[in-house]
DNA sequence: ATGGTCGCGGTGCGA
């Protein structure tokens, strides 16, 4: 008996302005389980009814009023959730469901990184000294007995690590979300861990792959100045059961889209 | 050419 797992990650930038697109997105595509990034909305004020009714009754949110905020929908019932206060600053941007897949419990990590501002010095740059802590929390945190067992980690983790994760390495080198220091450290999460960048083993990274393109361009898809901020990693006990993934990238197009677009990953064992 | 656009909450801040 095989079981399949069909996961999808999304910056929604806002989750009440933008229920709608989420709701297209779980008619259309049929997604187990949906984590999303940048909810921007209050535990009290979700737009679960719509979500229900399509059949995800279980909904496990960590909001919080205009920031942040993380929350993820699923056809699966939860066996556990769990929430994690980075540099504990009370910020809502982490969640981690744990749920049946293929006779085994899978955890699945939700992230949203911080952004880290404009200017890549720690030194005068509070916003981006976060993002470094952030991303050393995470590389202490996620190793060992966190990765020893089948988990999957997704979000905006506000990094584009490779040369073909941006439009142009060379122009981006010195800007937020594309420095050496930011992709060094979150290559070091992964090889800590022992995390699996699974979309690069449908895309390889001779090519380019991006799941943001800012609001700014006139025309995101002519300009095309694109990035890769959004993830999904496997730990190596659930790797080989990563089918393939895809960019949803058509949803940028969207009537009043995220910035973001969705990417869904598929597991079968 | 080094700008530009969003969402939130309430006219500035974070992305």
């Amino acid at each position: 008996m095989t079981d399949a797992l069909k996961v999808a990650t999304w910056n929604i930038n806002s989750v009440r302005l933008r229920a709608g697109l989420v709701e297209r997105l779980l008619t259309e595509e049929a997604p187990d389980v949906v984590c999303l990034q940048e909810t921007k909305c209050p535990d009290a004020a979700f737009p679960e009814k719509g979500f229900r009714q399509l059949g995800y009754e279980h909904i496990a949110m960590k909001g919080q009023k205009g920031y942040h905020g993380v929350a993820v929908l699923s056809k699966r019932p939860f066996t556990a959730v769990d929430t994690r206060d980075f540099c504990e600053k009370g910020d809502a941007r982490h969640l981690a469901v744990t749920l049946p897949f293929a006779g085994a419990d899978v955890v699945i990590h939700n992230f949203y990184v911080p952004s880290g501002g404009d200017e890549p010095d720690p030194a005068v740059n509070d916003k981006f000294a976060h993002k470094l802590d952030f991303l050393a929390e995470m590389k202490d945190w996620l190793r060992g007995e966190e990765t020893a067992r089948p988990a999957i980690l997704v979000g905006d983790l506000n990094v584009a690590p490779l040369e073909e994760d941006v439009w142009s390495h060379k122009q981006l080198l010195k800007v937020v979300s594309h420095t050496p220091v930011e992709t060094d450290l979150l290559k070091e999460v992964q090889a800590a861990g022992g995390w699996v960048d699974v979309m690069r083993k449908t895309v390889p990274e001779t090519e380019k792959l991006y799941t943001w393109w800012s609001y700014r361009a006139r025309d995101w898809q002519t300009s095309n100045r694109g990035r890769r901020l959004d993830h999904v990693w496997a730990t190596p006990a659930l790797a080989p059961a990563y089918r393939d993934m895809r960019v949803v990238a058509d949803a940028r197009g969207w009537e009043k889209p995220s910035d973001h677009v969705p990417v869904i990953a598929r597991f079968e064992g």
